[in-house]
Order: structure tokens, then sequence, then C-alpha cells
DNA sequence: TTGACCACGTA
DNA sequence: CGTACGTGGTCAAC
């Protein structure tokens, strides 16, 4: 180790109204985005530095005009998140934190056009930094107009860079692997945003009427459809047809005049009462339409798919909790029944891999329980569980799942208490996770990333109400499963987006455990294969010697609904 | 206009 | 439904 991912290799690139600069151990320039990006371009071909920015969302207008992808980077804003857990990462919070500057004393941001006194008293026009020791309110935005303000800016963000990165040291080697990733995947995201996922747009709008019928022409005649949905339903309650079918305590009261007495009308409790009377199935088929036609309709459609035909949304690298990926616009909840319409365009695949089992798989390595990790050999995970806890297979994957989410219902109790006796190291740290979380403990994850006390958990005082505690508890134990396993999603896309550009693929959908890359078809064998090569590295860098075995489930495919192979 | 709740799609 | 997310509907409070 001479000194990768040493201050000596960091070189901060910051954007401002046109102008860049860029500062490190060995360069210091300021200049147009014009002038800086390809400078930037060539220090990535040769000594290949990583590049700190405050976020890559910031960062944008200087990454696009580099052209080229930049693949090492130092994601201030999502080493902020990792390293201190929520979400809110602007520089001042970056700041702060990484100084020890006290948060209650951190200036508001200001929007740099109003004359801020408490700022004005204690800095001076050129300072960046306060009195206090917290970044003035204006930094990011009024105050950077000259270069040499801009340079200053750069400065502060190598400086927090290098103190994170000491603070992620501290904690574990591994935590500074997860911020190089979680920062690779931060670009990913603006890639995504960018690039869009192809959709085939006839097909698509074929599905969209199948299900909510035509376009139609008017304001009018979208009312007429709509009441002429809502008739196929009302026809089975004479007597009832004013019932709003989309105000939930209607359709309860509604539903009860027939006979059909439910505590909410969700659609796993209407399920059973589907032969007890016809309403049932006919709403139940309505609400299907009904959800097509209001958020994945043609509305959306013309909103969300570009004349590129490419389905566009924002993603973020995180989400305030584990630290999911997140999309917006059906990226990521976009029903089955619409997925054939997305679809490779010409001279294209999709490359799908999705990540068999991982959330076991990530409790062997997390855990570091031998006998658990053993099991990972298998390409089915449950095989193994089953045989040695001398039950069914599908006995053993409904008690896996249920140690590692706390499922109450079920009969799962039997196999619970042979998994403990069998595994007692995973099973220990699941329990562990759980006390700690009805404690109101914050978190760590594997990767190092602090996974704050849930939201609304944190409202009341542990021990004042059980079920909250309890919510506590399952919130910890899945957060640990779920984080671990979302840091090593991204060490696999984000090694996939590297090895997949040069040949020209393009991941275009992240989904949690499931990759889609769009490449050039005659590249297609090239980039399936390299899909796996990549899940080899990041999960042998991720796991760090751990005995525990990963599978990718890929295949080529034109549509997304496609079958494997 | 905003926030709570319901409902439901995905993993 | 174990957890998480985003979206759109209604309703009550502003």
């Amino acid at each position: 180790m001479s000194h990768p991912g040493g201050p000596v290799d960091l070189v901060a690139a910051v954007v401002h109204g046109g102008r860049a600069a860029l500062v490190g151990a060995d360069v210091r320039i300021a200049g147009s985005v014009a002038e800086v990006a390809p400078r930037m371009a060539g220090l990535a071909a040769t000594s290949g530095p990583r590049w700190v920015w405050w976020s890559a969302r910031y960062a944008g207008e200087l990454v696009s005009a580099v052209g080229s992808p930049l693949a090492r980077a130092w994601d201030l804003a999502e080493a902020h998140r990792v390293l201190h857990g929520g979400w809110k990462a602007e520089p001042g919070r970056v700041w702060a934190a990484a100084h020890g500057v006290p948060l209650s004393t951190m200036p508001e941001p200001s929007a740099g056009d109003l004359f801020d006194f408490s700022a004005a008293d204690e800095v001076g026009p050129d300072d960046l930094v306060r009195g206090d020791g917290h970044l003035r309110a204006d930094a990011a935005s009024g105050w950077l107009e000259t270069d040499d303000r801009l340079l200053a800016w750069a400065g502060a963000a190598l400086d927090c860079a290098v103190r994170q990165r000491d603070r992620a040291q501290q904690l574990s080697p591994r935590t500074v692997g997860t911020v190089h990733s979680e920062s690779a995947a931060a670009l990913m995201c603006l890639e995504l945003e960018w690039g869009g996922l192809p959709v085939d747009r006839p097909v698509m709008e074929g599905l969209i009427a199948d299900f909510a019928g035509p376009r139609a022409a008017s304001e009018e005649a979208a009312a007429v459809a709509r009441r002429e949905r809502d008739a196929l339903v009302l026809r089975h309650v004479p007597g009832r047809e004013s019932t709003d079918l989309r105000n939930p305590q209607q359709v309860r009261d509604m539903l009860a005049g027939v006979g059909v007495d439910v505590p909410n009308t969700r659609k796993w409790v209407l399920d059973a009462y589907r032969q007890v009377h016809p309403v049932v199935d006919a709403l139940l088929e309505w609400r299907k339409a009904e959800r097509i036609s209001t958020t994945y309709g043609y509305r959306w459609l013309d909103q969300c798919v570009g004349a590129d035909d490419r389905l566009r949304g924002g993603w973020t690298a995180c989400d305030g909790a584990a630290g999911r990926m997140t999309a917006e616009n059906g990226l990521h909840n976009l029903p089955a029944a619409l997925r054939s319409g997305v679809a490779a365009h010409a001279g294209h695949v999709f490359v799908r891999a999705d990540l068999g089992q991982i959330e076991p798989r990530v409790l062997a390595v997390v855990s570091g329980d031998p006998v658990f990790a053993e099991a990972t050999r298998a390409d089915d995970l449950y095989a193994p569980v089953a045989s040695r806890l001398g039950v069914e297979r599908p006995v053993a994957k409904i008690a896996v799942l249920a140690a590692m989410y706390g499922q109450r219902s079920g009969a799962a109790g039997e196999a619970l208490r042979g998994l403990e006796r069998a595994y007692p190291v995973a099973m220990g740290l699941l329990d562990r996770a759980y006390e700690s979380g009805v404690r109101g403990e914050p978190q760590r994850t594997f990767g190092g990333r602090l996974v704050p006390t849930g939201r609304f958990l944190a409202t009341s005082p542990v021990g004042a109400d059980p079920a909250l505690d309890a919510a506590r508890g399952r919130f910890a134990r899945n957060a640990i499963i779920q984080g671990a396993a979302a840091e090593l999603f991204k060490a696999w896309a984000a090694t996939v987006r590297a090895l997949a550009g040069p040949l020209g693929g393009q991941i275009v959908l992240c989904l949690h455990d499931e990759l889609l890359v769009h490449a050039p078809a005659e590249k297609a064998e090239e980039v399936a294969a390299l899909v796996d090569r990549a899940l080899a590295d990041a999960s042998r860098r991720w796991a760090a010697g751990a005995p525990v075995r990963f599978v990718a489930d890929t295949s080529v495919i034109t549509r997304w609904s496609d079958a494997k192979d």
C-alpha cells in the first residue's frame, strides 16, 4: 500500500455558474468548464485520481462536460451519509460534521441575495469559514463569484475528504471501500437519469389501453369512461350506486351492506371474499385498472417517457434508512404487467442479472457464521439448510425468512428453533440487532453505514410502548441485512458500470438485487460474462475473505418480461 | 395548500 | 403480511 486513497491522489473538483476549479496535491487551476473538463479527462487518463466533490449532483455539469465516464470518486455527501447517518448532506452540514463543529450553531442556508446579519457579523467578505468554525451560509451559492473563491471552495472539499477518509479508516478499512462504491453509485445515478430506461412505446401504449381503455379525446370523454368503469362494479350493488369507489370508507360501508364485513378494504383482506359476493371480484379488477390509469396511464407515458423512448426519473444512491437506492416515476415499482413494454432499442439487448438469495447469503457474511457460510456453497441455499434441519425445503425457507424479518404469523416455530441450534452465530447476530433496536440504539451496517433509529420509532421512550419497542427491534434487525445487501449490490453495480462502459454497455436499471444493462447486441455474451466476473470481484472485496458464495442469474433478453434466455 | 391516511406497485 | 421505497387518491385542517 503506497498511498492508494491517500491525500496525494485526491483531487477536488467544483463548479459554479459555468466556472470550475480543481485542487489537489499537484494541481490547482480554475477556469471555464470548457477549459477545466479536458484537464480532468487528461488527469483521469494518466494519474487516475479520485475526484472529490460536494456531491455528484453539484458536479454534474462538470462530469457531463468531461464526456468519458469517471470511475473513482469521493462523494462528500455520500460519505457523510455513511459516516453520520440520515439523508441531509448539504455542504455546511458535511463541513461541520467533518470538523466536529456542533450542528446546533450551524447557520441556516441563505439564498445569498439577502443580507444576513449574523453571517456578516462573523465573517469577512472573502472568508469561507466563520469565526465559530462553520462555513458561511452563502458559501455554496452567491459567494462563489470569483475564481479565488472557487479555489477556496475546492480546497475546503479536499480538506473534508481527508478528514472523512481518516474517520472511515478509523471505523474500518471496509468503510473506506463503502464510500468508494457509494460515490460510484451516485455517479451512476446521474447516468441513469440522463440515459433513461429504453421503452417500446407502441407496446407500452397497447398495454395501457388493455387496462385503462383507449386515450380519451377530452376531459369529458375521460369522465364518461371513468363512470363506465365504475358502473361495472356498482351494478353488483343495486341501491348503492352512489358509492365513491375511491373512498375506502364508502367502499367498506358498501361491502358491509352486502354482508362482507372487513376491517379495511386492502386487497389481501378482500381476496378471501372473492367467492362470497361478485362485487368483491369486480372491485379488485377495478382497482387494478384504476392503478394503471391513474399512476401508469397516458399521463405517465407522456410525462416520463421522452421523445427518444426512454423512461426517465430521479435516482438517489441511498435512502435515509438502510441505504438502498431509490427511483422515481415508476422505475422501481412498474407493475409486472407492463414489463413487456420495456425493451432494448434497435441493435441492442438487455443483459439482465439478479442476485440469488442475496439476503441470507449476506447474513452469512455479516455474522461470520461458518456453518451458515457452508450452506452458501449451494446454488440453492435452502436445500442444505433443509437437510440440516430435517425439514422440507419450503419450511426451511420460511424459517430463514422469519428469522431475518421477524415474521410473526405463520407456522415457522419448530423450524426456527432448529435454526437457533444449527446456526447459533447467525441467529445470535439477528437477536442482538433486535435487542439493540428495542433499546433505540442506531445500527452500523457491515460496510460501516450508520442507520439512525427509524423515523417515527424514535418518538416514544424505550419501554413505554411494547408494540413500538418491537417495531424498533424489527427495524434494526432488517436494517443490518437490507443495508449490507444494498452495499454489496452497489459494489457490484459500480464494477459492472466500469467494465461494461468500454464495451458500450450502459446500466439502465438498478432494482435492489437486479441489474439491467443495455448493450450492443454483438457484445451481449461479453457483457453477460463480465457481469458474473464483476460479482466475483465485488463480493471478494466486500466480504473480505469470508467463505461465502454469491450467485447471479444472468440472461440476455430483448424484453424485460422475457424468461431467462 | 398541506399533511395524514389509505391503498398498492416493486424488492 | 417482515422491512423499505414512490405514487395517487380522499379528507380534514389550515
